[in-house]
DNA sequence: TAATATACATTCATGCTTGTATGTATGCAA
DNA sequence: TTGCATACATACAAGCATGAATGTATATTA
């Protein structure tokens, strides 16, 4: 029983990358073994080797799967109704603050999503061909902190914000708690610390901005 | 040339565990063999059993070597002078922004402390028998964090604060804050982003709050 | 000073993982 | 319908890494 159609085996590729990102995530990166991913996705390693070159390529598709549709969403939840002569336009700080919520709320409902951050956050180790992936988050971040800016001086312009309120300074700020939030929200596996009050942890993080 | 005297023993200890933490840094916690970490510290494999049960162990006698005085040092650069009524009392605000500059100024000086975070946050695994020591970290965190609460409390007395900023979301905030921070200067390692201007965005997180 | 515990070094057996090489049956194109 | 490429499964060789077992010379103690 071999040689599928070739949707049979684009399915067989996605069984496999959602075997990879479950037991990453149960055993860890690098305590996983191939023959292990391979088994959880009921074929053997031969069919691994076929779709990815090795371990490290398939830990790339995982997050390539979960990050790349992330990123797209972000500019459409961050820049929507960015003109503020615009009707309808969305409060900027309200905008910023429904962005959080989003994400949080995309970590609540989707596994994939979820399991992915706990991989990225906590079950892999950041050297040799993994170390790019880091330069990669970095990059990402500044342009996330740059757009957090625009938002911020959109705000000020408004008068929305307390006069002595830098928006270059506050949107760092914000990146910087919604790191630590993320970091924290994912560990939290018990929810009794983060998880279930992320929500007005954001609220009041806008709030304080608010003059 | 064996046996050595207690001295002795305890300098070759001491040599492992410096020879683990750089091994760890550079190759990552589970790509390290005990044989590398041997060779870094000049014994072989037999000293590194002698002293240490297995890895698991030896990484945790590098992690306590770290945050053990760490923890200790907190104490006394958040809750001195915290009676208000004393003369001479740091203003509240002053001294939380105090600790956090501290706590980066040791990052920046001590390459040990700086290799151990680098470790813990981007060159570990946190499954098995390491999953552990993320419950040790958030349960440090959240006496952290009451710490944050109980000084922004005593500055809301001092009528230092926006009136309608609340010390317990004002605590979790700045705890998030810093998470983030301490995260991304870490992985910033060119400095370009973060590191040369952790300072600042200290700076500003505290003034933020100030009314 | 003899006996014992210490502080390692050396050796060995074992298992796991990887990468590759090869086998094979089927879909698809000419 | 032949032939080739595809989509895997199976088999093989090699390299670590681990843990335990053993060896050994020296502190330490009685």
């Amino acid at each position: 029983m071999v040689r599928k159609t070739k949707e049979d085996a684009e399915i067989t590729r996605q069984r496999i990358i959602n075997a990879a990102r479950e037991v990453f995530c149960t055993k860890g990166v690098s305590r996983t073994s191939l023959d292990q991913i391979a088994t959880h996705a009921g074929v053997t390693r031969g069919a691994v080797y076929w779709h990815f070159k090795n371990k490290t390529e398939l830990f790339h598709a995982m997050r390539e799967q979960v990050f790349l549709p992330l990123f797209d969403r972000m500019d459409d939840t961050l820049l929507a109704n960015i003109d503020p002569t615009k009707p309808g336009a969305i409060d900027p700080l309200a905008r910023i603050e429904h962005f959080l919520l989003e994400t949080i709320n995309a970590l609540n409902e989707q596994q994939e999503t979820r399991q992915t951050y706990e991989i990225m956050m906590s079950k892999c180790e950041y050297v040799d061909e993994f170390a790019t992936v880091l330069q990669q988050i970095l990059h990402n971040c500044s342009g996330i902190a740059e757009k957090y800016e625009t938002i911020y001086q959109e705000a000020k312009n408004l008068d929305l914000l307390h006069p002595n309120h830098d928006p270059k300074q506050l949107a760092v700020d914000t990146h910087l708690f919604f790191t630590g939030l993320l970091h924290l929200w994912v560990k939290d596996s018990d929810g009794t610390h983060f998880r279930n009050q992320a929500d007005e942890l954001i609220a009041a993080h806008i709030k304080f901005r608010r003059k």
